[in-house]
RNA sequence: GGCUUCGUAGUUCAAUUGGAUAGAAUAUCAGAUUUCGGCUCUGAGGGUUGCAGGUUCGAGUCCUGCCGAGGUCACCA
């Protein structure tokens, strides 16, 4: 393209190009020929330099790894709160974090992956009030469930029985006088006992009551609530580990909000004496109109902690831990503003990580019918996806008559592959900052863009190359009559570093997701086009075949990078 | 309402950051191959990139206005 140069060059955009391609196919000997379209300059490229490409990257065991640039990034994920079981935005927001994490390391990153789980708050003691009246000493083990699912269980409890006391009160003459007083106009009764409802839950109800009672106890290190706390969290937390197992991802640390909420009074006092807050009585504030917000709290006032200042004593306290460069927050985008805040307040106090931050953003995902409501039992549960997945793996491969003869435990690895390759490449090859629509049905299909597309072609070409034990006897280079399906395979591996890159500047694994399926798409062309083991030459053979190691390796790495496996066998 | 994200084939997603004829997949139809591995390949139809202006050699991309869908505007987390 030639445009940008022609005010400089004075000169017509043929004629540039013209010029700059005679002068390449003098001077550089990978360049053979050129033509000009259009203003477009189009350049050859020697059959010698492709080889040598392909040696070298042949040659380098550790090609898509970059050393290390000594610098550390920690990166958070999935963060839940321990009151019921995780979902399908938790499994976007775990698969984009370790996705991330992956592609950080690959870049030459030391990655350190973290969560912080909400681990107290009003939310929790609704499940184990709920457990205390209804439970009846229900045990994960007593009644078989998963410790997270029988957590969720008692808040679903406690949410089904406090919208019970609500309608009955909505019956009594105190509801009647309320609405009286407090309704807007235009305003019929049930439209405002809908916005009513959480006034309710503060002011009236007797489950609220005690639910918060129950906090205030927690906060007061009431012996008996923090036993229950500590029982009931612990089975949550057990719950969430099979998940993570089943996902495959890890952490370094786990950070517990029970531990955190109370800090960030030292920043607070830094941020007082230079000005950056203000104080009225005991309650804390800032300014942020400066970034479009209005005034933030950070201190309520009588003196407790908030959201902010918890984020802002975390950030000072994990930078203690580990001194990271960056820090990437995966959390959904209905806290982008909270984020904003909390950055520019970490800016202004001259914290000397808070350039470094970085909220990565995701939308949330729909089903086909819609938005996912809790309320309308509309969630896809992690752990049913999870088996849904794997089951339907297996279906279509037995359908089909393959794998029959692996052993048993080998072949249900496989399924368990192949049924989370579908699932996370189906995710993650979304832009993360945009809404998706997930469809259970098309992210377990096996063909086209999908997941077990790519697997089968890694399987495939691997295949290939294990044929062939002497590729690494260099004969290529006595290849010359180059195809294009080979030129096409060469120029896109050694894009791949340089996407790598990419994909982590842009905290993306879509970019690696895209790459994956081109590769594959392009090996299955090469694959179906050239029969590699009756080439015309034993040359082009030893070329093939170690073109099909790479292509090999450089999937799989690709894939790694998404968190996805190769089956032996497909 | 203010701020903000988004709007691309029937559907789900791309588009090298302002570049060539907007590409894949899926579904539909028509073919090929079936070798090292059966989930492979080729082709066809399908688009006024929400609408209307503007900026320039050139706009899906940038600017303005409208329409539509989210998010957010707490002394909740």
């Amino acid at each position: 393209m030639v445009f940008p140069y022609t005010k400089a060059a004075k000169k017509k955009p043929a004629d540039i190009g013209e010029d700059l391609g005679k002068y390449l196919v003098e001077n550089s000997p990978n360049i053979s020929a050129y033509n000009v379209i259009n203003g477009f300059l189009n350049l050859s490229v020697d059959s010698s330099y492709w080889t040598n490409l392909l040696e070298t990257v042949a040659g380098n065991d550790t090609y898509g790894q970059e050393a290390s640039n000594g610098k550390k990034i920690m990166i958070e994920y999935s963060s839940p709160n321990t009151n019921k079981p995780l979902h399908l935005g938790h499994i976007r927001n775990i698969l984009l974090g370790w996705s991330c994490s992956m592609i950080y390391q690959a870049a030459g990153y030391e990655v350190i992956k973290v969560q912080i789980v909400n681990d107290r708050g009003i939310a929790i003691c609704r499940s184990m009030l709920a457990w205390q009246l209804f439970g009846d000493g229900e045990t994960p083990e007593s009644s078989g469930i998963k410790g997270d699912h029988l957590v969720g269980k008692y808040y679903v409890k406690f949410n089904t029985e406090f919208v019970k006391e609500y309608s009955e009160w909505q019956q009594t003459n105190e509801a009647k006088e309320v609405y009286a007083a407090k309704k807007k106009e235009d305003q019929d009764e049930a439209a405002f006992f809908k916005a009513y409802k959480n006034d309710y839950f503060n002011e009236f109800s007797y489950l609220g009551r005690d639910a918060k009672a129950m906090l205030v106890k927690w906060e007061a290190n009431d012996p008996e609530v923090r036993a229950l706390w500590k029982k009931m969290n612990g089975w949550v937390l057990g719950g969430f580990d099979a998940t993570y197992d089943k996902l495959g991802v890890t952490f370094d640390k786990l950070y517990f909000e029970s531990d955190t909420y109370l800090l960030g009074k030292e920043l607070i006092e830094k941020g007082l004496k230079s000005k950056v807050l203000f104080k009225e009585g005991k309650r804390v504030w800032t300014d942020l109109s400066n970034i479009g917000m209005q005034k933030k709290t950070i201190l309520k006032s009588d003196g407790t902690s908030t959201y902010t200042s918890q984020d802002l004593g975390t950030a000072q306290m994990r930078y203690n831990d580990y001194q990271a460069e960056k820090v990437v927050y995966v959390v959904g985008d209905e806290q982008i503003s909270h984020f904003q805040g909390v950055f520019e307040i970490l800016k202004r106090l001259e914290e000397p990580y808070a350039e470094g931050l970085y909220h990565l953003a995701y939308g949330m995902v729909d089903l086909p019918t819609g938005r996912m409501k809790s309320r309308e039992g509309t969630v896809v549960d992690a752990d049913d996806l999870v088996a849904e997945v794997i089951a339907e793996a297996q279906k279509s491969a037995l359908e089909r008559g393959e794998l029959v003869d692996m052993d048993k435990t080998e072949q249900a690895n496989t399924f368990r592959q192949i049924g989370l390759g579908a699932l996370k490449y189906f995710i993650l090859k979304v832009n993360a900052r945009k809404r998706m629509v997930f469809n259970p049905q098309e992210s377990v299909e096996m063909q086209g863009n999908t997941g077990p597309y790519i697997q089968y072609a890694c399987v495939r070409c691997s295949g290939v190359a294990r044929k062939a034990p002497e590729v690494n006897m260099i004969l290529s280079a006595d290849y010359t009559a180059l195809q294009p399906q080979e030129k096409d395979l060469i120029l896109k591996i050694s894009q791949y570093p340089a996407l790598i890159q990419e994909a982590a500047a842009a905290y993306d694994p879509a970019i690696v997701a895209a790459f994956a399926y081109d590769l594959a798409k392009l090996y299955n062309k090469f694959y179906h086009d050239i029969n590699i083991l009756k080439s015309e030459s034993e040359a082009a053979k030893a070329f093939r075949l170690k073109l099909s190691g790479v292509v090999a390796r450089t999937l799989k790495n690709a894939m790694h990078l998404l968190g996805m496996e190769v089956p032996p066998r497909m």
